[in-house]
DNA sequence: GTGCTCATGAGAATCATTCTCCCACGCGGA
DNA sequence: TCCGCGTGGGAGAATGATTCTCATGAGCAC
């Protein structure tokens, strides 16, 4: 939004840095703020500015390899998603995510908008709970 | 999370900031941020302090009478809705919101949950488009 | 290797939201 | 109506995530 964008998707520079945020995104299973990936950088060694992990993500959502989600208390957490359409199904306990691509729901927007006489619809939709795992461990 | 809780529902005070908030929010259709509410109702006199409208605003929503709703850029929007469960058709354009309750989205979100072990399950679904007038407005 | 750019990092700046602290007022009881 | 208690309000400071500034460092094309 107030973030300077690369008009053209030009080559972009090689670093240390963007190819850290990168690879420990792979490692990882659930959506991680910004703070905590740096933080997870750094106790590894792997040090990198905060700044420069901010604006790393900012990149690889610009390009579409990674999803973000505004938590309730106001922090943007990312993962490393598959490209194509999808929702998540998260664990509120372990994060654990579950990529969801699903027909119905899809029609189901576009039903409802079309309903309504919306147009250039778009249509967000997560779905939180406790995973199996963390159920039974909890019992 | 941080904000002291009333911990039981016993009656609330009465007080004209409160009032100012909810009377504001009954005239108004779309999701407005606290800013936005402090700013209109400094311009029409009922003027109340930031900090207040945020208390209200907090306490509506422990009360159920109001739905939050977090942009992209992080900022809560706010909106006095009907108390059963619902979802929102949302125009871009003008805000004008729709509320959606469909019993279809629920059971999307019920199986899903269930295919992959979830328990405890809770969904956010919100619909975003251009509403017809701001469609017909643009041509 | 050189040079042109873009990337980085430290810290300042922003901005929404929350907290502190003290004062004012709603409200129940006398 | 008058008091007193305790909650609600206001101003401004504090917090915390995110973004910006700007001087410096490092890809990459030649
Ligand atoms: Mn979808
Ligand atoms: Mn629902
Ligand atoms: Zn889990
Ligand atoms: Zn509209």
């Amino acid at each position: 939004m107030s973030v300077t964008e690369q008009p053209e998707g030009g080559p972009r520079r090689q670093s240390r840095q963007r190819n850290a945020v990168l690879a420990l995104l792979d490692e990882l299973d659930g959506f991680r703020s910004a703070q905590d990936l740096h933080a997870l950088l750094r106790e590894r060694g792997d040090s990198v500015g905060l700044a420069t992990v901010y604006r790393a993500l900012q990149a690889l959502v610009d390009d579409g390899q990674l999803d973000v989600l505004r938590s309730t208390d106001g922090e943007a957490a990312y993962r490393r998603c598959s490209s194509s359409h999808h929702h998540h199904l998260v664990c509120r306990s372990c994060g654990r995510t579950v990529e969801v691509a699903d027909p119905p729901v899809e029609r189901w927007a576009a039903r409802i908008a079309a309903e309504h006489g919306f147009v250039d619809v778009q249509h967000d939709v997560e779905v939180f709970g406790t995973c199996a795992a963390c159920a039974a461990a909890r019992a």
